[in-house]
DNA sequence: TAAAAAAATGACAGCGCTGTCAATTACTAA
DNA sequence: TTAGTAATTGACAGCGCTGTCATTTTTTTA
């Protein structure tokens, strides 16, 4: 049967209080007393019951992960590193799929985190995006954590965690100049996802860093999906006239870049040799395409892992230091990329 | 604050034992009672505290939902059905991702049920389908419930949730020769999943309804990817003299389909006027190849569902009736397939 | 060295619920 | 009616832990 904090203290010959102690890491406790009873811990593979731990404490041990993305390598990627950090912290992970977009998301959240006494919530965008609903749950006094495209928080309701999507895809449209590309397409995501800006903000910035001049032709709006990856490249490739041709092509995400590999395919342009093309986020997808996807790498396990670990010591210690951790995905050269040559 | 047993009990003028045998639905509770104590729980939108009752019955209400696949649509999509099941019943869900191939698998598996108190496990493939790591599991006094491909529960150690491949794969290929095709090449995925193997068995048997000759020429081993579908397509196309070009082929998942869609592009054969292409599995992706596959829609969600209330139901009642539930998945016809025309 | 202050430890109640068993009430048959 | 049985209900302990507060031990100060 499973140990109990009972048999720790009998082991370790002291009352249940202090293995209480020892294992919240509360001080006054002789460092004597606490190897004793670690030792007893470890000997009897010891770990807490959360269930007992949530009903007798006025703590949680309970964060959630509230999600609504399509794209299910990143839900699962993230989830994955929230249970590590939970796992590592003994504490218990909600998960919670929902639809941003519905009327009641907001009391629905609220109502939940009030029905399981929920310590903190770990936000992924669209969600992290939408300032009233964190602010309300802010205010509900959950700690919450965002994880969120930039390079500073928009705001100090919550720590955040940031992935530099700009610096990033300045890097990569940086490579694509480097190998000789002047004109440069750009695939857009969905408008209203900030990572969609951010990318573009850096495809901007890289253009005017090498004093490329831009060219709004060579911007097509769309969304985050294959499709839309088909019909931009198309349109992009079938500039006329005074607009020329883009050599190279930046798209938003991999979908997207896997969308206009297959339109290029579909014109008879070649890949990488009459047009490179580079995709964002190294999904498993990119790996699939073929050729292989240049694109830019998000460590979304990681990122995640370490939203929780901010959002359980925040949890911790009662206070509030608005922490702010920051990725810059990182470039991932494969085929679709090739030096300009000029015909 | 949120309402307890003890809250009910008041209101309602009764003991909290008896407000406790109420939310059981225990028997031996009058009528009246019964009603005067819902209506309690109804004003005060009372909902019994899980930690509480985890830590006083002998019961638990956890179950856990062990995956490992790459497949991360497939994976949402279920623990999406899991989630739902549980919130009706009232059971809080772990989630736990591993590796099906590592050599401590059953033992980690082991000691979390052990350690979190589990009463029971969801289990899809590739993990279903070990016996001796069901076996295991079983004789630890756990209910486990296995989502599986077939028709018929491969053993009795515990209750399976058959989603029949061959039947669906029997149907699509019979969509096919209903469309005129005899020569029908097969791409299958890892030879390792019954999927695999069932849905070769539902085409080897439509083809024998239909009184078509079984070219083995047409078979290409392969794995779940959509590498395995380019090569696979390519090698198909070129098949010599002897052997005719297949007018059509069946794919074992909508990612080797998209690779096959992709060859023929490649190959300049178009689709589907020249050759009829098929996915399985209805994937988000099978949406967004050009043209749209036609495929074979599984219920993911459902499935998960029916799984989790089944395995909720194992564990109300102690005892241990193997139940089977089959699903069928159903045929959607989209645009990769046409009616062959001799050229 | 003794008294005062600080640090370390423990006793015990109680978190919200279920299990056990005793007490009460309702219903039977004689 | 009246004991006798069955159905209903409640009192109370206890699940494994934390919070409070009292007690003991150690350290500091005079």
């Amino acid at each position: 049967m499973k140990a109990t904090i009972n048999d720790v203290a009998k082991q370790a010959g002291v009352s249940i209080k202090t293995v209480s102690r020892v294992i919240n890491n509360e001080a006054s406790v002789r460092q004597l007393t606490r190897e004793k009873v670690q030792r007893a811990v470890d000997e009897l593979n010891y770990q807490p019951n959360l269930s007992a731990r949530n009903l007798a404490g006025a703590k949680s041990y309970s964060i959630a992960y509230i999600y609504d993305n399509p794209n299910a390598y990143y839900i699962i990627d993230m989830q994955k590193g929230i249970l590590s950090a939970c796992k590592q912290q003994g504490f218990e992970l909600l998960i919670h799929p929902c639809d941003s977009k519905s009327q009641g998301i907001t009391e629905e959240v609220v109502n939940m985190v009030k029905q399981a006494r929920i310590a903190g919530l770990i936000l992924t965008p669209p969600l992290s995006e939408m300032p009233e609903f964190v602010k309300t749950l802010v205010d509900l006094d959950v700690k919450v954590v965002r994880i969120l495209s930039g390079d500073v928080a928009p705001d100090d309701l919550s720590p955040c965690v940031m992935v530099n999507d700009r610096d990033a895809a300045q890097t990569i449209t940086q490579h694509l100049i480097d190998l000789g590309h002047k004109d440069i397409g750009f695939l857009a995501g969905d408008a209203v996802h900030m990572s969609t800006i951010e990318r573009y903000k850096g495809y901007r910035r890289a253009l005017k860093a090498s004093n490329i001049e831009f060219n709004k032709a060579l911007v097509i709006e769309g969304s985050y999906s294959f499709d839309s990856g088909v019909s931009g490249a198309k349109e992009l490739m079938s500039v006329q006239t005074a607009n020329p041709r883009p050599t190279a092509i930046f798209s938003c995400n991999d979908e997207i870049a896997a969308g206009a590999l297959f339109a290029a395919r579909l014109m008879n342009i070649s890949i990488p040799e009459q047009l490179s093309i580079v995709g964002f986020e190294n999904s498993p997808f990119s790996r699939q395409t073929w050729p292989k996807l240049t694109t830019a790498d998000q460590p979304n396990n990681q990122i995640a892992e370490d939203a929780a670990m901010l959002l359980i010591s925040q949890i911790r210690k009662q206070k509030n230091p608005i922490t702010i951790s920051q990725y810059v995905p990182k470039l991932i050269v494969r085929d679709s990329t090739a030096q300009y040559e000029k015909l």
